[in-house]
Formats: C-alpha cells, sequence, structure tokens
DNA sequence: TGTACATCAGTGAACGCGCGTTCACTGATGTAC
DNA sequence: TGTACATCAGTGAACGCGCGTTCACTGATGTAC
C-alpha cells in the first residue's frame, strides 16, 4: 500500500514535470508551438515515454487549460479570502487584482485559455466549462451578497436591459444556479470584459505604450468600475 | 509602357490572390498554420513560385499585418465620413461600430493583428507601427474637435491622472503630433481598451454565451460611453 | 524472508507527413533596334 | 513590321528539419505466495 502510493506519486511527480516542461516550452516559443518532442528533449527522455501519461497532445493541452482556468480562479479566491466579509468593495477589488496579477505572471497560461486557439486542438467540449465558470461565478457571489446586503447600487441603465440580454440571463442564472437578478450578471459580464481588454492588450505588449502604466491604469478602471455601482474601496 | 503597366497589374494582381489565399487558409486552419506551401496548393502553384512576390514567410506576414492595420482604419474613416461634421457623438459611435464590424468580418485578420503572435514569425518592428496608429489618431481627432467646440466633458477623475500615466500622455502626445491634452488620450485608451475586450472576447465565441446578445452588449457599452462624457448619440 | 511473476516506465527505430527555402531550369512575355 | 535579346513567372527536384504517433522491446519496480 505504502509503496503503491509510492508509485502514484512518482507517476503525479512526473505528470507535473511535463505540464511545467510544457508551459516552459510555450512561454519560449508560444502557445502555437508546443510540442510533445520539444518537452521531451526538455525533460531529457524520449517522446513516446509521455504517452505514458497522456493518451495524445490534445489530452496534454486540455489538462493545460483546465489546470490555469482552475488556477486564475484560485487565484483570485486565495486573495479575496483575505479581506472581511463585508467588506464588498474590497472583495471585488482584490480578486479583479488578483486576475490581473496572475495573467501577467502566467501570460502563456491566459493566452492558452483567452488567445488563439492552438492549430490542431480540438477542445473536447465540456470537460473545460466547469473550470472556466469558477472566477465569474466568484464574482457573481460577491456582487449577489453585496447586493443582498442593500449595498449594491448600479447604475439606473443596468435594469433597463435590452430584452434580447434580459432573457438570456435569466436562462444563465437559472441553468448554472446562480440565483441572482440579471442586472448582477450583467455588471459582472461588464467588468469581464473591461479587465479583459485591458489584460488582453497589455499581455501582447500594446497597452504600456500608450497609457505608460499600465498596472495604474487597470487599478483606475477597476475602482471606477467599483464606484459606478457604489462599492467605494478603501484604499 | 502600356505593356510595362500590363505586367505590373499582373503583379499586383498576383499579390493580391497570394494575400487572398492567406487570409483563406489563416481563416480555416487558424493564424498560426499560415503556410506557404498551403497557399501555394490554394493557387494551384508550387511553392518556390511564391518566392517571386514576397522575400520569405515573414515578409507575407508583415504584409498581411499592414493589410489588416489599414483596412480597419479604412473602415472606420469610411464609417464616419458619413456622420455630419457636428454630430460628435455620432462620428464617434459609427466609428467604433464600423472597428467591431469589421473585426466580426474579418476575425483571423483581427486576431493576426491583436491575438498571439505567429510562431517563428519576427516581426520587423516599425514597419507596422504607422498603419497601427491610424484607428487610434481617428479617436483622439473626433475627441479633440468635440472638446475644441466645447461640448466634451469627459467625468472628473479623467483630471486628476496619475503622474506616471500623464507624463507618459503628454509625452507621447508630442511625440506623435496630437497635440491634444491628456485626459482626451486618456478617454481614448479607456475606448480602446473596453471595445478591445468585448471584441476580443466574442472573437472567441467567450460573450456570446454569456449576454446572449453580443452586438447589443457592444453598442449598449460604447453609447455609455460616451454618454459618460456628454456625447449623446441621437439614435 | 525469498522467489516467481506481473506491472510499469522508458527506449529506439520507424512511419508518413508538411514545412521553408535553394537551385538550375524552361517557356512565355515584353523591349530595342 | 520583324527579329534578337533580355526579363520575368513559374517548375520540379532536392535539402534538412521537426512533428505526432506506433510498435516491439528492455529493465526496473512492486506484488503474491
Amino acid at each position: 500500500m505504502a509503496k503503491q502510493n509510492k508509485r502514484q506519486e512518482q507517476r503525479d511527480a512526473t505528470i507535473e514535470a511535463i505540464k511545467a516542461a510544457a508551459r516552459q516550452q510555450m512561454a519560449s516559443e508560444g502557445t502555437a508551438s508546443l510540442s510533445l518532442r520539444a518537452i521531451a528533449r526538455l525533460l531529457d527522455v524520449t517522446a513516446p515515454a509521455l504517452y505514458r501519461y497522456f493518451a495524445d497532445r490534445d489530452d496534454l493541452i486540455t489538462d493545460l487549460i483546465v489546470d490555469a482556468f482552475n488556477a486564475i480562479a484560485d487565484a483570485m479566491v486565495e486573495a479575496e479570502a483575505e479581506v472581511a466579509r463585508d467588506d464588498y468593495a474590497g472583495r471585488l477589488l482584490t480578486a479583479m487584482l488578483a486576475y490581473r496579477r496572475w495573467a501577467m505572471e502566467h501570460r502563456t497560461d491566459f493566452q492558452l485559455i483567452y488567445g488563439n486557439p492552438i492549430p490542431g486542438y480540438n477542445a473536447p467540449g465540456e470537460i473545460t466549462v466547469e473550470a472556466a465558470t469558477r472566477a465569474f461565478r466568484l464574482v457573481i457571489d460577491i456582487l449577489g451578497a453585496a447586493n443582498a446586503a442593500g449595498i449594491l447600487q448600479p447604475p439606473p441603465e443596468t435594469f433597463d436591459l435590452p430584452a434580447s440580454i434580459e432573457a438570456h440571463l435569466v436562462w444563465l442564472s437559472e441553468q448554472d444556479g446562480y440565483h441572482q437578478p440579471p442586472f448582477v450578471l450583467y455588471i459582472t459580464v461588464v467588468g469581464w470584459a473591461r479587465i479583459h481588454g485591458m489584460i488582453m492588450l497589455e499581455i501582447f505588449d500594446n497597452l504600456d505604450p500608450v497609457i505608460g502604466d499600465s498596472e495604474a491604469f487597470y487599478r483606475r478602471e477597476v475602482t471606477s468600475l467599483c464606484k459606478s455601482m457604489n462599492l467605494i474601496p478603501k484604499s
């Protein structure tokens, strides 16, 4: 039994080593040139050895994608957990800053999940969805809590959504079990899109040349987003 | 002379055909798998023939990038030119909608300029910068005109920028000859980042699943951005 | 505890493939007189 | 207008490369009695 576990631990360690090498290779060559042979080279192992751990290249990529979604959600959850529960603005701001920090510290992983699809890779569909949704759900939870506490005051037009959007948000809230009114989901999407724009620009080095200080810009935009719904951060 | 031109026209037509085939290939296989041999196959020609028209693969890609930057700027300029000069809100809104429309109708070209870099491609640096700046300049011009007309009323915090950002914007305005106060450039970057987030999400099919109607969402966000600086669109 | 056996990790050769690029070449098209 | 020549577009073979994946295999590690 102990030895059984040891073998399993060995296996898990190897899997992690493979993923680490994959990330290293993506970081230096770009997500699109992720190659099993190159990973094997990094690990000083022959390429077929990798097939002991992954069914094929797509399988590895899928794992990397799921890991990335989970890691960025973990980073948010972890950071946000440090903030007082009733400091909704602080929680939201902290989560969003953690999101950016993770993206900047793991640029290629972020590109892997939100950038161009890797050529030849066929996403298996459902497997990644749950992990992809976690960050989204966290933000909805915070906003939902702030709303339940009677603090949230989003701009009035948030309550007057186009029918096509409102209907979808109602459905989505039901479908994914958020149990929140449409405007909460709407604000979440707005925030997500805004954050996403800044991060995508920054990650490909398009933001610094125009704004000079991407981090300050991000912080400012995110703070202003919080304020627009009456969530006033302390710092 | 006439024959000389005919040969040249033939040449230009072939170059366009090559680029069209390249775009077609990117659209079906992804930007990362742009390959000279595949393009040659599409054109029913041998691969070395392409070297009559482009020095190498990087040269072709650079051309495609410059074309894309120019095309999206052209689309904005063309659409915006239809609007009455003193309807600043209308001009801005129209330009931004044209930007999205172009991106959606040329998804892979948009990915080419704002998505993951193509593996193995070394950007030649300066060549693309001028074309890349055109869209940016157009928006600054519109906002600058609105400001000169005394209409623009951006939110107060736009005048109280962090020093690192303000200094950079002053420098950039000088450098690129915009001759506009920092807050005009700041608003432009804010708008750019917001638009960019929505488009990047939509282009990879991440927006529709959460918002249901990406176009309505985009229009709403852009309109609200205009309103936040007192530019009230008529429609 | 010792031995026979099963499980597992990793190897090395091989497959068929597509890639960018070079080179010497063949015809066709245009130019100069 | 007719002819000799230069220019150009495109060919076909070849180069060296890296890729994902398969297969039969060899040792090492763990298991059962």
